[in-house]
RNA sequence: CGGGGUGUAGCGCAGUCCGGUAGCGCGCCAGCUUUGGGAGCUGGAUGUCGGAGGUUCAAAUCCUCUCACCCCGACCA
C-alpha cells in the first residue's frame, strides 16, 4: 500500500492532501488561502475546459473576456447581490502610488460588470438572445479554505446570457445545467443529483438558483455546478432594456451559470482510492502508459521498441498526447508503477522479459488495481475496450455508492439518528419554510442540498413542522 | 473575532523545563552494487533555530514585544 497517503478510513480529510500532494495536482502557494495548480493537475482541468467549452459552443454561446476589476458601486446595484457578497471581496484601493477615487473590487463573480456591457449593447429583441461565456480567475475572501475544493482564489467558467422572455431563461437555465449533469456523469463519472435550491441556499440576486449535488465518499455533499435564472434583477439594476416586438422599452430576462476547479475536488473525493488519483479515462490527461521493464542491459533495446510500436499502434485510436511511454532508466521499475499509480493513470501496460517471451504484455487497470496478461497481437483492441469498461465501471461503482448512502427520513429524530450514525444523503419532507431549514442546519449541521427534479411527487408532512409538504427535499452535511 | 496549537535543513520532527555554540529520519547530490511492486552500501551538500529587542562571558533554550501559519466554531462555488 501507498506509504505516502493516510488511509481514507484513518482521516479522510488527510486522505484528500496526501492523494493530492502524491499526485502532484497542487501546492500552497504563499498567500494563505491560494493554490498553485501543478502541470498534473492543470492537465485535469485543461481537459475538462477543453470537453465543456465545446458544450456551450455546440449550444450557441461564444467566449469573451471582461476585467478583472469591477468599480465598487456597480456591486450597490443589486441590494441582495452586494449583500450576498460583499463580505467575501476583495478591493483594490491603491494604485500608480496613490489611493484611487473609487475603489476597485477584484470579481468575485461578473453579473455586474456583464451587465453593465450589456445594458450598451442590447437595443432591440433583434439583438437577443446574447449567449456568452468567460473562462477566468475569481477571489473570494474565504475564512477556511481547501484544496481546491475552496480556495480564495480559482479558475471557473461563467456564462452570462440574456433573452426576451422569461420562459426562454428558464429554458437556458436548465439547459446549461442539463450540460453540467451530462459532463460530470458522462467524462467525469460522477453520478449527481439535479434539482433547485431552497430561497435560503440560492445565488444573491437570483429568481432561482439550480444545482447538480454529488456525494462524496465520506458522504458528505458537494455542490458541483450552478445554472441561475436571474429574472429581472440585474436587468433592472443595470438598466438592460431592449425594445420589444410590441415597440415597448422593457427589461431584458437574464441567466448566469458556472462550474469551477472545485469539480477536480469532487473528481478526486468521488473515484480516488487508499493509493492515489484514479481517474476516469474520458477525462484523464494520460490515458495509457506503457512502461518498458527494464532489469539490465540485455534487453532494453528490444524492449523500447515493442512500447514504441504499441505506442504507435494506439496513436491510431486514441489522441497520442494521451499515451505515454516511460522509458527512464534510472528508476526501479518499483518506483515508476507507484508514480503513474498516483497520476491516476486508468491503464497500464507493463513490457518485461518475461512477457517478451511469451509474445505478451501486462495490463493493468488503475480503478481495480487488477493485472492481467495478454497477447501482443490483441493488446491494442483489448487497451481500447478497457478503457471504455473503466469509464462505466467507474460511474456505476460511484451510482451504486451514492445510491446505498441516501436513506428516507419519515421523523425528525430518525433524520438525526441517519445523520450521526451514517451520513449520507438523506430525503425527507420539508414544509418549504426558511425557519425550518435554519433550525434543522443549527441543530444538526445538515442543509438542504436541493429541492430534486422528480416526476412522482409524493406528497407527505414535514418532518419538523408536521405540516403539508408537497415532496421529499434532499439534505446532506456540505463540503 | 473567540477557544486550542505550532514556528529549528526541501519535508516531518527532537533539542527548550535545567543556557555552553545544531541534531535525527525522509528527501537531495556523487559513486558502486542493484532492478517484474516504494533497494543497499559509502561519501557529500543544506540552517540568519519565524522576527525585533533585552538579560548574560555565553541564548534555539530565560524575559518582553511582534509576525505568521495550522486546527475547532460563525460565512461560502
Amino acid at each position: 500500500m501507498a506509504q505516502n497517503i493516510t488511509s481514507r478510513k484513518e482521516n479522510y480529510p488527510q486522505w484528500y492532501l496526501d492523494v493530492i500532494a502524491a499526485g502532484q495536482l497542487a501546492d500552497y502557494a504563499p498567500v494563505k488561502g491560494c493554490m498553485v495548480i501543478r502541470p498534473a493537475g492543470f492537465a485535469i482541468w485543461e481537459a475538462m475546459q477543453a470537453r465543456l467549452d465545446r458544450m456551450f459552443k455546440e449550444t450557441g454561446h461564444m467566449n469573451a473576456y471582461f476585467p478583472l476589476l469591477i468599480p465598487e458601486h456597480f456591486f450597490a446595484k443589486e441590494a441582495e447581490h452586494v449583500e450576498g457578497f460583499s463580505p467575501e471581496c476583495a478591493v483594490v484601493t491603491h494604485g500608480g502610488g496613490k489611493q484611487l477615487e473609487e475603489p476597485l473590487v477584484v470579481r468575485p463573480t461578473s453579473e455586474t460588470v456583464i451587465g453593465h456591457m450589456y445594458s450598451k449593447w442590447i437595443n432591440s429583441y433583434r439583438d437577443l438572445p446574447v449567449l456568452i461565456n468567460q473562462w477566468c480567475n475569481v477571489i473570494r475572501w474565504e475564512m477556511r479554505t481547501r484544496l481546491f475544493l475552496r480556495t480564495s482564489e480559482f479558475l471557473w467558467q461563467e456564462g452570462h446570457t440574456a433573452h426576451e422572455t422569461y420562459e426562454e431563461a428558464q429554458e437556458e437555465t436548465l439547459r446549461m445545467l442539463e450540460i453540467y449533469r451530462r459532463f460530470q456523469e458522462e467524462y467525469l463519472a460522477i453520478p449527481v443529483i439535479t434539482g433547485q435550491k431552497s430561497a435560503g441556499e440560492k445565488f444573491p440576486g437570483a429568481l432561482a438558483t439550480y444545482t447538480i449535488e454529488a456525494m462524496m465518499q465520506d458522504g458528505k455533499a458537494l455542490q458541483a455546478g450552478t445554472s441561475h435564472n436571474l429574472g429581472q434583477n440585474f436587468a433592472k439594476a443595470f438598466d438592460i432594456t431592449y425594445l420589444d416586438r410590441n415597440n415597448h422599452q422593457v427589461p431584458v430576462w437574464t441567466t448566469s451559470w458556472g462550474v469551477s476547479t472545485r469539480m477536480i475536488g469532487g473528481l478526486i473525493m468521488t473515484h480516488s482510492d487508499d493509493d492515489g488519483l484514479v481517474l476516469p479515462p474520458k477525462i484523464a490527461p494520460v490515458q495509457v502508459v506503457i512502461m518498458p521493464i527494464i532489469t539490465g542491459d540485455e534487453n532494453q533495446v528490444q524492449l523500447l521498441e515493442v512500447a514504441e510500436n504499441l505506442r504507435s499502434e494506439l496513436s491510431h485510436r486514441l489522441d497520442p498526447l494521451q499515451i505515454k511511454v516511460d522509458g527512464r532508466d534510472n528508476l526501479r521499475p518499483a518506483e515508476k508503477f507507484f508514480h503513474w499509480i498516483q497520476q491516476g493513470v486508468p491503464v497500464r501496460v507493463e513490457i518485461g522479459p518475461k512477457d517478451l517471451q511469451k509474445s505478451a504484455v501486462m495490463v493493468a487497470r488503475r480503478d481495480l488495481r487488477d493485472k492481467q496478461s495478454v497477447p501482443l497481437a490483441g493488446v491494442s483492441d483489448h487497451v481500447i475496450q478497457l478503457l471504455d469498461t473503466i469509464q462505466t465501471d467507474m460511474f456505476e461503482r460511484a451510482r451504486s455508492y451514492r445510491d446505498e448512502q441516501t436513506r428516507t427520513a419519515k421523523s425528525y429524530d430518525e433524520f438525526k439518528q441517519i445523520l450521526e450514525s451514517a451520513g449520507g444523503f438523506i430525503r425527507a419532507h420539508w414544509n418549504g419554510s426558511a425557519d425550518v431549514e435554519e433550525q434543522i442546519k443549527t441543530e444538526t449541521k445538515a442543509t438542504i442540498r436541493c429541492i430534486p427534479f422528480t416526476d412522482n411527487l409524493e406528497p407527505g408532512v414535514c418532518i419538523v413542522s408536521g405540516e403539508p409538504s408537497t415532496q421529499e427535499v434532499l439534505f446532506g452535511i456540505a463540503y
